[in-house]
DNA sequence: TCGGCCAAATAAGTATGACTTTTGCGTCAC
DNA sequence: GTGACGCAAAAGTCATACTTATTTGGCCGA
């Protein structure tokens, strides 16, 4: 209900010149077609894009804050090693989402669900108002509805829905923030499914025994109901990650 | 070894007049001196912080990329609400570790970590090389060695590298990139002990028992004793966040 | 020959002013 | 009261000149 905006994985749409120029830096960057240790200099990058240093020095500044690049005076921009990079902003998740090692990016984010998702799942058993628990039956219930038939994508949404309110629940707003990263994952998952095929059933009824041990406060079971969903997404992963 | 970076949260020295206008309005932001809807004229904040439009631009740029606030045409830069910031990225846990509401965010990190480092263990122990292994043992061995007498400070660098070797060694990049989090945890609790208390034996024998799970490759047993003092961490939680 | 020091070249950083574009808001006509 | 119109405000963009830090390399002395 309150949202709107398109279930992508952050901000689609980059508004503005420098937006536009990190929207191709950033993913060729990511995708690794500019190798650590790769020098830009600003003029150069000026001229590709035919924009002013003005705008190539913000879309640098935020590459920078990022941590994908360093910028030093007299030897240029320079492309920094993967490790440093800041794989937690949504933004270099979503680029290498689309990028060459979405593979390896996508088993890297269900490790990091299996381990996050259960401990909020039992938090939210403590915290979760009634209007919360309301919406995890709801949308659990929806997702029992449209389990069967080919309705694949009705499902996709309330099942994203149903984890986004399970980690805004448990009250910890680092957890809420990985609402996005479950979104991705769980989409990726859908897209990748064999277009025939419905969801597990099994899985479903996990999803309605979380939802009802959230509303009872029992937090273990909510924990590990979870942590069997979890497990079954690592179980997946072989399929959807060569 | 490899570490001669200042045991801080993240980048520290901004270098650059564009770095220090984003070292005095990030701190002030994430304290909650500007509440959200607030909004900032860029000409306003050139002529308080005596510099060029350019260099208010760029640091807008960085604040807009941590979501802390957004920039509109005709009606200037509004700072974000809360729910909406990058809480992940490593300047902006710095700046909230340092403000007002320290308490709040190191109870977040702290829940974070205890759903995180059991699992992270849990790779480690089919994932981590021989001399990783190495390591582990070496600074659970270094903790022993300064857990008594008031060398909380030494204690404090090896129970910090121990659990960097753990998440690092999870193989999983988005596991390893908590390290400074743990860092900062660890940091904030050493800081706020009693100044002559040493460190808990019982957990000290939990850091050595980690190690050697690691070491044998019995996973259940490294994720459950990692629990165990992460668990820890929770129970202290009380007394460091009021 | 080696080592350190200084100077030139270079690329990012900063400043400034003029211009463009979007858009909130008030006004005026219907 | 509602809608269209237009003004003005503020961010966005650009071109240019100037500053500063840093690398490189060559020069000079030990």
């Amino acid at each position: 209900m309150e949202n709107g905006a398109p279930a992508d994985t952050g901000d689609n749409g980059e508004k503005g010149l420098h937006g536009r120029v990190l929207e191709s830096l950033g993913p060729a960057i990511t995708a690794g077609d500019y190798p650590p240790g790769t020098v830009l200099r600003t003029d150069e990058l000026a001229q590709r894009f035919d924009v002013s240093r003005t705008v190539i020095r913000e879309a640098i500044r935020v590459l920078e804050s990022m941590q994908l690049v360093a910028s030093r005076r007299r030897v240029g921009v320079t492309v920094r090693p993967t490790e440093e990079w800041n794989v937690y902003d949504p933004r270099v998740i979503g680029w290498r989402l689309t990028g060459r090692d979405r593979p390896r990016q996508l088993r890297s984010l269900t490790v990091l669900r299996s381990a996050v998702e259960p401990v909020a799942a039992g938090l939210a058993a403590t915290h979760a108002t009634p209007a919360q628990c309301a919406q995890l039956t709801e949308h659990a219930m929806g997702m029992v509805a449209t389990s069967r038939g080919q309705q694949l994508d009705a499902y996709l949404v309330h099942d994203m829905a149903f984890h986004r309110v399970v980690l805004t629940a448990s009250g910890n707003e680092m957890f809420a923030r990985l609402a996005d990263v479950v979104d991705a994952v769980l989409t990726g998952r859908t897209q990748h499914h064999v277009m025939f095929t419905d969801p597990d059933p099994a899985a479903v009824t996990l999803h309605v025994q979380v939802a009802e041990a959230v509303r009872t406060g029992d937090a273990a079971r909510a924990e590990s109901l979870t942590r069997e969903i979890t497990a079954g997404a690592m179980a997946e992963l072989d399929v959807l990650a060569p």
